[in-house]
DNA sequence: ATCCGCATGTAACCCGTTACATGATTCT
DNA sequence: AGAATCATGTAACGGGTTACATGCGGAT
């Protein structure tokens, strides 16, 4: 089996399951309730993604036990197989991507998230020690093009050259972060 | 006609046009060298969606003109028609959604990029309030979870409590950020 | 003469969005 | 009884990603 690589999403899905068993509408709820509620995933793209996850054998519907009485409601509750927390653990222990840590951010931290409990602390601080570099150097990036813009045209007061404040401010906030937390892993147990 | 409504790309591809007359492999290179360069559209991304504002009348290749030598490359340089220009400004001037300030981060950022010279800069401080004031309601709420989560049963020293942190911190950046810009534009022309 | 960069496209695939459909269960 | 919530789906549609195709111009 060719085991084509999961979307983010179902990355995420397998892995708020690995966390805990849960049916389609538990996964809602969870998105609906926590603070990633940012993003609300809808039926025609919840439900269709789990059927995916368990045709590829990661994750399996827990037997509602045909029992004799119908009274329990139809609920798909899943489970993670094997397969599906030896390829959770895989896709936490990925490497950072320099290239995607601006872009894909949000997703590292759903990473980080779900790395608790579940990898070493030593991978944990790895994780993060590689994710502040990786926000180092895309501040320092930013910084060039700011440096280089200082001559320009426009004196530099543009909005081009706000907004580019604008992500160094925010990207500066998250590898203060990242060092922060670090020192707070280290220090607290 | 319908004028099904645009895509966000779209709109920035609109934008990018009303600001000089470009072809794709212009905008293509806007994209790479820029500091918006996080975001790298392919040509299977770019070409068509410049099809499609051709076909809707936002823009209109300019006349390689069919002079006689058949010298020059081929190129389609795009320029705005005067529809084209009033929905990109139409675009620029909606309000902003409180609902969608967290997700739209960076769209936002690229509204206010293209505001520059198009809007008064009135429209622009008041764009920024909202913006502001939709960033503000967003830390606050997360402020809410933060507290909520304080009692919590691990003692609020999680990873989902750190990633919850992280989002604070950045958007808290985000909107020092909408302050100082506002402040700088009343106080320099 | 050849290779690399310019420049524009096309086609398959797949995922997410939107909207609709369908029952069963609990609440009032 | 009727309404709201629980719970799981399906179908159409559209756009982004990836990969491939093509042809001309300048550089070595």
């Amino acid at each position: 089996m060719t085991t084509r690589q999961l979307t983010p999403f179902e990355h995420i899905l397998l892995g708020l399951i690995c966390l805990s068993p849960s049916s389609g509408y538990d996964l809602k709820r969870t998105f609906a309730v926590t603070p990633m509620g940012v993003y609300q995933p809808s039926s025609g793209t919840l439900y269709p993604a789990l059927r995916r996850l368990e045709q590829h054998g990661l994750i399996r519907a827990q037997a509602t036990d045909g029992d004799g009485d119908g009274s329990a409601r139809r609920r798909r509750v899943y489970e993670p197989t094997v397969a599906g927390r030896a390829a959770h653990e895989d896709w936490l222990r990925t490497p950072v991507d320099p290239a995607t840590v601006a872009t894909d951010l949000g997703l590292h931290l759903m990473r980080f998230v779900l790395m608790e409990q579940v990898v070493s602390p030593d991978e944990v601080l790895e994780f993060l020690r590689s994710f502040a570099d990786a926000m180092a150097a895309f501040t320092a990036q930013l910084e060039k093009y700011a440096g280089a813009s200082d001559g320009g045209a426009d004196g530099g007061a543009g909005h081009a050259r706000l907004a580019l404040e604008h992500g160094l401010a925010v990207h500066q906030a998250s590898l203060r972060w990242a060092r922060d937390t670090i020192t707070a892993l280290l220090t607290a147990p």
